[in-house]
DNA sequence: TGCCAATGTATCCATCGACAACATCGAACC
DNA sequence: GGTTCGATGTTGTCGATGGATACATTGGCA
């Protein structure tokens, strides 16, 4: 081996993916990770100030991929806002259960405490995406009788617990045996009623898409 | 000094209340509490066999008080079953707010992942009681074509992903410098609309919480 | 009175984060 | 081509922590 990793920037975020997927994100220690990587125990230092600037690291990729998601899931949905605001939470839980180690990094406390520019920037992006989209949907007639601010604060309290709910294994047990994929739909359908959406037939459709909706579409 | 404390159980569950109230979860150690407490770094050992034995007793404790004050909740917004499944949601937000350390050891990562008899059981009784008013609510003709366990799944979101919200100081700004209390009121007519209780004229109420809800009945 | 279980103490060990001094590599520059 | 220097990795160290073990003290009970 050479004396230089090569990328152990990168290589050190992909394996605290690793762990934390594997065993939690208090699992993560900047020395096993340089272990598992082979390099000497103060090499990840050069890359990451302390172990909370490694995580804060993480979480804002996750917030990125988050965002990415929910965005990818507004524009799949169409054009009608309620229908687009459903899918920012519907996909967010998706994210939540595909990428379970990027959401717990993004919620975990030790993460959440920080202090950090630019994870709070990737933060209020997330969150400005969820509220106009609340916004949006209460002027196409969404709820147009509550507080905006109120109807913000639900959207994004129904995506977190729902995503909590979802992706967390300790809660597994609570959602039963049944399918978590129409659970979640149904259980978004109580956050936006599917029925008010004005026009699931008229709605665009990439192929990636349809096969997910297939069921929901029953 | 003794050379017995006489109650270093009692006085450790206390002290750690305070130390994550001021500094979370993460800022709990057995040794900076005998520290705190005067006492041997290993003298903890005696109580709790270890750091998450400790959190675990916390979470527990945290379960019961939340349980008790959504009951205490559900008894005061009388007999409507609705009304009552919305003063357990709530009640929940609330003790969030006004037991934030226990309300963060509950959800604390590092908790929830441990397997403990009693923890768990203390969880699945507090599970219980919202499935039952989910249920008893939808009896009752809140959202009555609904599938129950989704009804259930997303009371249970909700209930969490609000008490988060409002409890967690990093969603401070969210909310806005609105009155937290109405702002909660808002969103909990989201979950379970108080329109659809039967008779708020009707209900019961103690002297300790007609104050608290002159302000939402504004 | 004397024993013993409960409780606290004194030490020791491994891991971790953090820091500092040193080593190696490669690329830019002359 | 050789030199210099910044980026990157290594080694050694320190203090704090969790965890374990052996020992000391206390108070209650037989």
């Amino acid at each position: 081996m050479s004396y230089h990793h090569g990328n152990l920037r990168e290589a050190l975020l992909r394996r605290a993916v690793q762990v934390i997927a594997d065993s939690g994100v208090e699992a993560v220690s900047l020395r096993g990770l340089a272990r598992d990587l082979g390099v000497s125990h103060a090499a990840p230092r050069r890359h990451f100030a302390d172990r909370r600037a490694l995580l804060a690291a993480l979480a804002q990729e996750g917030f990125r991929r988050s965002l990415q998601a929910m965005e990818d899931g507004a524009r799949e949905a169409g054009d009608d806002p309620i229908a687009r605001h459903r899918a920012l939470g519907r996909s967010y839980v998706r994210f939540a259960c595909e990428d379970p180690a990027y959401f717990r990094a993004i919620n975990h406390p030790e993460v959440s405490d920080l202090v950090d520019h630019e994870l709070a920037a990737a933060k209020r992006r997330w969150f400005t995406t969820l509220r106009e989209g609340a916004e949006a949907a209460q002027r196409a007639g969404w709820h147009p009788e509550a507080d905006p601010q109120a109807l913000v604060a639900f959207s994004v309290a129904a995506a977190m617990g729902a995503a909590t709910l979802f992706a967390d294994e300790r809660w597994h047990g609570v959602t039963g045996g049944s399918d978590a994929e129409k659970l979640a739909d149904d259980v978004l359908d109580l956050v936006v009623h599917r029925s008010r959406t004005s026009a699931p037939r008229a709605r665009k459709r990439t192929a990636s898409r349809s096969k997910r909706n297939e069921r929901s579409a029953s």
